[in-house]
DNA sequence: CGCTTTTGACCTGCGC
DNA sequence: GCGCAGGTCAAAAGCG
């Protein structure tokens, strides 16, 4: 999953031509409406997770999409790796209302890489949690004899990968770092955040590609309860602002 | 002083 | 059941 397509990958991508206009010799064949030509991957960078949110909105299941954007060049990431959190959604069910280039989880077998079977195994342990305790439920564990809980729920997940120099992007928010992990078979730890805004649950992984320390893979779980402009306002306000505010991003 | 980052410990899930 | 790996917690340290 965190490999960059090749040219003859790109022929199911399903970003406008403007994404690729810039850097890319090719162009995807039928554009979905739900994307907006972004002319510059620099300064739309933000905007991604809301597209990716929309699309997810509009078909109706939590689909994720692994972009990965290369000097400018932005492009869904090895379609065919399922990245669908919604049990419900099984893989046939899936197939015939997700776009060209949208990829859903359910369908292991017919992942070829290592990478996207542990995304695969990931996302599914992911959703066999949900099955088990139903969304938005909560699982308890015992810590020096206190309670600790915790939160066990599906979130959509998104993840997109870049080339950048800074392992934080800056997408509008405010992220708190609260853990790094080393992970196997990589030489990059990879980074833990949260939003730091009240009642926002919303948290990302950042890693960099052991193959090419400039790649930063940036997962996103969950959405945002409020707008990017909003982020400084974590007063007791901030619910009744996010309440009439349509957008909802990562 | 408050917020953020660091980092080791702890917990859970999964594979064997 | 055990070990491993990923994810999270929370105390300590750092910083403005």
């Amino acid at each position: 999953m965190y490999a960059c397509m090749e040219g003859s990958q790109l022929e199911t991508a399903c970003l406008p031509a403007a994404l690729y206009a810039p850097l890319c010799p090719y162009t995807p064949p039928s554009p979905p409406s739900f994307l907006a030509p972004l002319p510059s991957l620099q300064h739309k960078l933000p905007q991604l997770p809301q597209l990716v949110h929309d699309h997810a909105a509009a078909t109706g299941t939590n689909h994720g999409v692994m972009f990965s954007s290369d000097h400018g060049c932005l492009y869904p990431l090895l379609p065919g790796i399922p990245f669908c959190l919604d049990s419900g959604c099984g893989a046939a069910a899936c197939d015939d209302d997700k776009p060209a280039g949208f990829a859903h989880l359910g369908s292991a077998e017919a992942d070829t890489s290592a990478a996207a079977a542990r995304v695969d195994s990931e996302i599914a342990a992911a959703a066999t949690a949900t099955t088990c305790h139903g969304p938005n439920s909560w699982w308890k564990g015992t810590e020096k004899g206190k309670m600790k809980v915790r939160r066990k729920m599906r979130e959509p997940r998104f993840c997109f990968q870049t080339r950048s120099d800074v392992d934080v992007l800056d997408d509008g928010y405010k992220w708190r770092k609260y853990g790094q992990k080393v992970v196997k078979n990589s030489l990059h730890p990879r980074s833990y955040y949260r939003c730091t805004h009240n009642n926002c649950r919303v948290k990302k992984r950042v890693e960099r590609l052991s193959e090419d320390c400039r790649m930063v893979i940036t997962t996103y779980e969950g959405r945002h309860t409020h707008t990017p402009c909003s982020d400084d306002a974590t007063t007791g306000a901030a619910g009744d602002h996010t309440a009439s505010c349509a957008f909802t991003s990562f």
